[in-house]
DNA sequence: GTCTATACACAGATAGAC
DNA sequence: GTCTATCTGTGTATAGAC
């Protein structure tokens, strides 16, 4: 799989995580016409995360993102009840998507280095597809009040532990060699995350999406792999 | 070399910087008595970080600054002329000394190997000696202003290329494969950040700061060199 | 639903006494 | 050098007309 072939594949997905970010917040929404607050809520996101990712979320006031939307600061307060409630609004978002998406990219039946291997291009073109999102949720994360930021921790350690527990079948499997895999999920993480944290500088070295994630495949494997040249090609899906 | 030793052979690069700092910025500060600014210009960095890394720089007022110091508004405003040339001194503060450990760290006569582990272990160590440095600069590079920004840009390209010059010329030697080495020192990079990243996660995993640089060390060579197992143990200085 | 106008709290910054 | 008191702009948020 490469990342336009991905692209279509979460069509779906990404119209479900637009509705769901409306009943998951009706509550906190005075307008009542569905079909404008799908439009608004929407402009209202996405301006809050071209602003919010330039200056930070907090340097952002509302009447940049009055300007932004075209929106009134009257009309804006319809839609969330503070700015902190837009905050947490924004990161609840995307985050239940990711994780589905996360979870759903793993067969039970295949082997653990195939699972690997889509856990990484997954995740990679995730952020590829909604960096924006990524970038705000990874550095406005400390501005959420106790609660929330304890979500947010949760579900991080939520995708760690899905990549640490397919190292562990590998481990059991014979495929990948005994290591302290939470340990090695944490670094991997760390590489995924460097693709929407770092990205002028890999727009600067010309690497494409595909070969990032393809020579992040390649370190990981050499280092996981009991005997990298004799373990057979896992098979494409 | 662990963590411990590391500590104690940066004594004097840390008196040093706090005098730099103090020289760097003279023009700025009004307070003239030299040990007066010495003393109270390092309780105002050591709270901007410390209030910077909770809630944001620019979430931190001057009056959350004056609590934590203990130091009036007015006060405050003799050691920097606003809160934005407050940020570029912090910034600038840390930064070249960093620099300049790195490159003292490369010695010209040892092998590549040697220096790629001196290079990794000396960035998470001086990482974990001064965090609240590292992450505040990580988190607050956006809300510099364009000429600054661009400086700190030039200085992350730089470490970059002191990673990847090492690499290069372990190939040239035949010690590491031939492989795109700006772009694996990007990773390493990223691995190398996430020890002051992400410190909640790996003191949960109660991972030490020798043992996370011992793990990552382990992890490039294993991607990095040609034959593992025939290349001998780089000598510990 | 969306607008304009405005309340009022708090920000950064400075003047002038000590 | 450091303080207190205060200026002025901007912030979030809302009331009430349309």
């Amino acid at each position: 799989m490469n990342f336009s072939e991905f692209q279509k594949s979460i069509q779906h997905y990404r119209k479900s995580n637009a509705k769901d970010a409306i009943t998951e917040n009706r509550k906190d929404i005075r307008v009542k016409k569905e079909k404008t607050v799908a439009k608004n809520l929407q402009r209202i996101f996405e301006a809050t995360l071209k602003i919010g990712n330039k200056k930070g979320f907090q340097a952002m006031s509302m009447r940049d993102l009055s300007d932004e939307t075209g929106l009134s600061m009257g009309a804006l307060y319809a839609y969330f009840t503070s700015k902190e409630n837009l905050l947490v609004m924004l990161q609840r978002n995307g985050r239940d998507s990711f994780q589905k998406i996360l979870e759903d990219c793993i067969d039970k039946n295949a082997k653990p280095l195939e699972n690997l291997r889509k856990l990484i291009k997954t995740h990679i073109f995730m952020s590829e597809a909604m960096q924006p999102w990524f970038y705000f949720t990874y550095m406005e994360g400390k501005n959420l009040k106790k609660n929330e930021r304890k979500i947010a921790v949760e579900h991080e350690l939520h995708s760690d532990g899905i990549l640490s527990n397919v190292l562990q079948q590998g481990e059991d499997e014979g495929t990948f060699k005994i290591q302290p895999h939470t340990l090695t999920a944490a670094l991997i993480k760390s590489m995924l995350n460097d693709w929407y944290l770092k990205r002028w500088k890999y727009a600067k070295l010309k690497i494409s999406v595909d070969e990032y994630a393809d020579y992040v495949i390649n370190l990981v494997e050499s280092f996981c792999l009991t005997a990298p040249e004799q373990v057979e090609e896992a098979v494409e899906s």
